[in-house]
DNA sequence: GCGCGGGCTCAACACACTGTTGACCGAGCC
DNA sequence: GGCTCGGTCAACAGTGTGTTGAGCCCGCGC
């Protein structure tokens, strides 16, 4: 589900992503181990310090040392820092594709079920990747791949998501109001600020334990509020 | 009911705020003018600057270049490129405070349109200073105190939009439903994040022309949403 | 068993940027 | 006239990044 290399599934960004990697096609596969061991060493390295400080604070040189390498040989093995998070954000962001489509996927009877177990879904996906998601959302704003792969999968959630709203409003379950997309939009946008502001714990935030059924809350007015209620538009 | 210093014009942060000036009480005020123009023209430079390339891509010595003098003199008027966005911010915040606080202070016939006001108004100083609030969004994240300045703000606007909900609360006007700060803490968040998107414009977003009425839209069905519509707590 | 090629490694370098030091200039004040 | 003090900058020290070039080591063909 989330192995990072297959070059297909959810991920084939990877490859194509970074700024020009030196060792396009590597074929390392010559018995010696110690490549693709380096490779990992790095990786658990930077998740390791993420857990302790944020990405600005981390140097090349701490992950090279963290995985017992120089760091010339760092960048043997990855373009620059920004591209390891980039390699840990891409594994993140695959299983929470995978745990929310899976949790859309199996609609319940109940529709509203559905909602909150894709909200769950999510959420529960970042929390427990919680240093990587906050150094992501950091070095969204000075890292045009991050940026980028983030627009990617904003843009599959969006789309599913409007897809949802218009198939509950076919059904006469939700009533008609703004278009589908934009509402799609604002509640993914609301989703990421405020399970930001949970995780990172600055500036006023939601309770850990209360987010999902405020998100929820929220969702549901919103999706399925009654015509009744004034648009105002 | 929410101007937050009481210090004093609009902006008494910024003595307290930046990592201690090197020119703790300056008292600058010889008949030299110089002084005072070139923090300006620092300041002006740095507005200008913003509006091309982002924070990260500008130097100290881009900023001190800009405004006619070296970088060592930059270094008399700021402790650093990130107390000149402080400052630039602090100025911002003032401006969306009193425009947000007016807009709430005349509270029409229909509450409803006080929300509109209240969040027209935001929307639009944030827009009047988009590099600005663009580039302090950025800085949140590796800077202390543009961190602590945000929280601050956010905290009293929270508070504003919590009281405010409640009183539409007590006057049978609003549902009972979720605790209002939390309600009031998500809104917030919804606008901050929605309109960095519109913005910035990276991801999808919500376009310009529709991103109040569509936040509106969501305000009100968040908070006025029958008590029919179930909470699923 | 030997050399040869390529995956792999690192000391040393070139560069960019930050923040600081110390000397200096000129204007007003006594 | 000397003295202080706001203001100014050349030069330095430090820390980080990304690159270069020489070289190691191991498997493989001969």
């Amino acid at each position: 589900m989330l192995s990072p290399r297959p070059a297909a599934g959810t991920l084939a960004i990877v490859p194509a992503s970074s700024t020009a990697r030196p060792r396009a096609a590597r074929g390392r596969r010559t018995a010696r181990p110690s490549g693709d061991d380096r490779e990992a060493a790095i990786l658990a390295t930077a998740e390791r310090l993420l857990a302790e400080r944020p990405l600005s604070g981390i140097s090349v040189d701490d992950l090279a040392r963290g995985a017992g390498i120089s760091r010339p040989t760092f960048y043997f093995y990855f373009s620059s820092k920004d591209a390891v998070l980039l390699t840990l954000l891409d594994r993140v962001v695959a299983e929470a594709d995978a745990a929310s489509a899976a949790a859309f996927a199996r609609r319940p009877a109940d529709a509203r079920q559905g909602w909150r177990a894709m909200i769950d879904a999510y959420s529960a996906t970042f929390r427990s990747h919680r240093s990587v998601t906050l150094a992501a959302a950091e070095l969204r704003f000075s890292n045009a791949d991050v940026r980028a792969l983030w627009a990617r999968v904003s843009e599959d959630w969006v789309a599913a998501c409007a897809e949802a709203i218009e198939a509950e409003r076919r059904r006469g379950a939700a009533p008609p109001g703004l278009p589908a997309r934009d509402l799609a939009i604002v509640l993914n946008q609301l989703n990421e600020r405020v399970l930001y502001g949970t995780f990172s714990g600055d500036g006023p935030a939601v309770a850990e334990d209360d987010v999902v059924d405020v998100l929820l809350d929220v969702w549901l007015s919103a999706i399925y509020r009654p015509a009744g209620a004034p648009t105002d538009r």
